[in-house]
RNA sequence: GUGGGUAUAGCUCAGCUGGUUAGAGCGCCAGAUUGUGGCUCUGGAGGCCGUGGGUUCGAGUCCCAUUAUCCACCCCA
């Protein structure tokens, strides 16, 4: 072999792709019911979309970009998410024009140089929304019932939703402050992690999993201690429209999110039994990015859903999708006289709505018969010379085991009554 | 970027303390008298034992490196 394939990518194969094609069509019709569009942007975008969009300190920005120069000496990068992207485009094509607020939806590759491991990979799948426009509670709910809804339907079981309020520009400040207040005296205990996380982002060390780090963030203030009336306000909404339509929830005050442009609302949703990456989806409001792309202060709020991580889950949870490649029929040949006339009535077959199949290793009846059962058919379409004088041809029903004569001017009929 | 496990046929894996032509099950192809699948039986194809070095009379087996893969950390979907 000459070489294979990169680290961290797939090949989705027949087999595979149809539960991919069947998530995304659900997806696309939650997308439809709550009023969302599709929105394809590239697949790379300029450098500086990311680096300032999602954040220069982040480990995306930092460490996990697919960054290259191209012919034209211009710093390009793969997208690693898809929301400064929205958010371009949005500017880019003046939605602010539409509507608001403007509700779009995407779906596809996103990349990162991570190590990967179960449920992580270097180009990995998303299926994301973003509403810009409005800052009403309402629409934080609706993104978050909306992710819920597709689980659902998907059929995936104990999910846990967890939501928080990561506070404004307002509170926020305050909140570092404070976090560095009570770690100080701790310092020299935290893990070596968390020591670099003290300067650059104390928020994190509550969700450390070191247990002295938990010790000592136990008695630490939370955002949900810190937050300013609006913010407050805001996140209880949000919590009676969750209510409102029984969505079940966690608050977590611990949960942070990693990515710099969020506020106030961030969410996850996290999965048992797929390993460590048990996150398969996550979001949050970010009322600060359109500002931080050049654009005119705009709200906005969204989630993105990882494909692979869902996928994994309804495998390990034993779910099957109502998914089939099976031909309906199969026409097998007896002699080579036989086999134009044959071939003929495939290809009508097919243009007729049948999925229909036929050898192409001129092989014997019996071989054929064998091959008809492996593919999966109903129906095997036997022709002889006999027959086709006749104008009939025998029609066997694998499933029952039974055979008979049909003609072939019903041949359509009988094998789709 | 860090740590650990693994690498033998298309797939899942045997191959004992180094010793002759590297095996099984499944899958694939063919056959078991005339034009009929599933079960059974028979035969066949298919392997630079991940790659490169080293130790040895001799390496699939031991050592080193490298690559890939799996798992975990970091972080995230």
């Amino acid at each position: 072999m000459l070489t294979t394939r990169p680290r961290g990518t797939n090949d989705i194969l027949p087999g595979e792709v149809e539960k991919w094609q069947y998530v995304e069509k659900l997806a696309r019709e939650v997308c439809r019911e709550y009023g969302y569009g599709e929105l394809r942007t590239p697949i790379f975008e300029h450098t500086e979309l990311f680096s300032r969009g999602v954040g220069e300190a982040t480990d995306i920005v930092e460490k996990e970009m697919y960054t290259f120069t191209d012919r034209g000496e211009r710093s390009i990068t793969l997208r690693p998410e898809n929301t400064a992207a929205t958010v371009r485009a949005y500017l880019e094509n003046k939605l602010q024009a539409l509507p608001q607020p403007v509700k779009l939806y995407y779906m596809g590759p996103m990349f990162r140089y991570d190590r990967p491991q179960a449920g992580r990979f270097r180009q990995f799948h998303q299926f994301g929304v973003e509403a810009f426009g409005s800052h009403n509670p309402s629409i934080d709910a609706e993104v978050i019932a909306m992710a819920m809804d597709l689980y659902q339907r998907i059929g995936l079981r104990d999910l846990e939703l967890h939501i928080n309020s990561v506070g404004c520009p307002q509170c926020r400040p305050g909140l570092r402050q404070r976090l560095q207040e009570h770690f100080k005296p701790h310092l020299e205990k935290l893990c070596p992690n968390c020591q670099g996380r003290f300067e650059r982002n104390p928020l994190r060390i509550l969700d450390c999993k070191n247990e002295t780090c938990q010790d000592i963030g136990r008695q630490a203030p939370t955002t949900l201690d810190v937050l300013c009336d609006e913010c407050n306000t805001h996140f209880n909404l949000v919590k009676n429209y969750l209510d409102a339509v029984g969505v079940r929830y966690i608050v977590n005050n611990r949960l942070v999110r990693g990515l710099d442009y969020y506020t106030h609302t961030a969410f996850e949703i996290m999965a048992q039994d797929i390993g460590a990456q048990s996150s398969i989806g996550g979001g949050g409001r970010y009322n600060g990015l359109m500002e931080a792309c050049g654009g005119p202060a705009t709200p906005g709020i969204g989630f993105a859903l990882g494909l692979e991580r869902i996928l994994l889950t309804a495998e390990r949870q034993g779910i099957t999708f109502p998914v089939s490649r099976e031909p309906a029929a199969f026409v097998a040949t007896v002699g080579t006289e036989v086999e134009k006339q044959a071939f003929s009535l495939l290809q009508s077959l097919r243009q007729q709505g049948i999925a229909a199949e036929k050898d192409y290793l001129a092989r014997s009846l019996k071989a054929q018969m064998k091959y008809a059962g492996k593919l999966g058919a109903r129906w095997v379409v036997i022709l002889g010379e006999e027959e086709l004088t006749r104008g009939v041809a025998m029609v066997r029903d694998m499933q029952a085991g039974e055979q008979q004569e049909v003609k072939l001017a019903e041949l359509v009929n009988y094998i789709r009554k």
